[in-house]
DNA sequence: GTAGTATACGGAATCTCTTTCCGGTTAGCA
DNA sequence: TGCTAACCGGAAAGAGATTCCGTATACTAC
């Protein structure tokens, strides 16, 4: 099903080890480097032409802009919305990484803060893909599971981070965070984005209303 | 753009009478009624291929169970978007004209709560479908717009009713309800039409907390 | 009731993708 | 330097959307 090639895969690493069966489990051989070189301009690709044509672009208009050819397109995607996947759990890993990045760099509420904007960008970006999401198509389904499994022990380590210090008030769980964030942030009819930041905006300070500096 | 030939467009009505400009306005001529009788079959049609194959079902697959060729399909719906829009406006319609019946029927706190589960309904079905408006295609734009031009008035009459009767608690716009509802039956992760139902009950108990029964 | 005509009908033909197939390359290895 | 499993590109097949046009029918006028 969701077992595409792409290196990207929910669950594409780990299956070269001793499996139970005892069997000779032949290594899977790693990656070309010109197919891996393909995927990744394929991905590049991909995220260019949702963004300019839509998540519908026709993939001619991706294998051209990658510079291949469709048939290298469907090797590595057999299906069309594999590379949507692939392209959406790309966007999701970056999302996370910059948890670590911004927890390095700041203060642990300003992190936390710098971070749901950075979540708020990504959902923005999302607008058309995540639409597909919630379309009911199976192709879709483990994206929900990889989103929390990904997005939430990042964002709630900043949250345990910024509570432990005192500018959080804690008794937020990291999932209902990132529920609350992403409804605030969908389209609402006329406004843009901006509308979506105010939103989220309030709700940081929400998070530091009735917080106790320091400690008690 | 939105101009589709059903009578169930956004701005179908009028248009007949006497013109500003003076000249022969040519009377649009009433629909034939072979003409109408297809409209209706093909929305009945369309809404029950979105249901069963999701909001791509095939054109040939509707006009088949509407009894019609594609031709005429597309000649009252030119593109596939239309029919979409259309068979939305009318449930949207549907939603709205339950509010008069609702309230003519019972209690005015009653009559809200009945509607919101009413609205709760309308939402579900619309998991697939609603999906394509935040798709971000143009075809779909003026459909926010109708939904609260349609719903606001409806839940604004029927909320008054209940907030004069001191059942519900002032201070709550109709256009806010409508987008909390509508948010808090987003397909969560796992959860079904169950858990949205739950967390609107809490929204209604929550409008009755702090009411001033009877008055003052 | 009947003829005339604007409308509407159906479905074959066309166009636009998506997905499959396969002969021709090439990276990685001995 | 030679082998071969992997990989590549694009032609061809398949599927659905959309257009076209000859035929049928509902309305209007007489």
């Amino acid at each position: 099903m969701a077992a595409n090639t792409a290196s990207t895969g929910v669950d594409s690493v780990e299956s070269a080890g001793s499996a139970t069966s005892g069997g000779p489990v032949r290594a899977p051989r790693r990656l070309r480097v010109d197919a891996q070189r393909n995927i990744d301009s394929l991905l590049g690709a991909a995220k260019a032409a949702f963004g300019t044509s839509g998540v519908d672009a026709p993939a001619k208009e991706i294998a051209d802009l990658a510079g291949v050819g469709v048939g290298t397109l469907y090797r590595h995607f057999p299906q069309r919305s594999d590379l949507v996947v692939a392209v959406i759990q790309r966007d999701i890993d970056a999302c996370a990484d910059a948890a670590s990045t911004l927890s390095a760099a700041y203060e642990p509420g300003v992190a936390l803060a710098k971070w749901l904007y950075r979540y708020t960008e990504f959902l923005a970006t999302k607008r058309g893909l995540a639409a597909a999401l919630h379309s009911g198509d199976p192709a879709f389904d483990a994206l929900p599971g990889y989103f929390f499994r990904r997005l939430g022990p990042a964002l709630g380590s900043l949250l345990e981070a910024a509570t432990a210090s005192g500018e959080i008030r804690a008794g937020i769980s990291s999932k209902d965070l990132l529920y609350a964030v992403a409804n605030l942030c969908l389209p609402v009819a006329d406004e843009g984005v901006a509308y979506s930041q105010r939103m989220v905006a309030l709700l940081i300070d929400g998070l530091r209303y009735g917080a106790e500096p320091q400690r008690s």
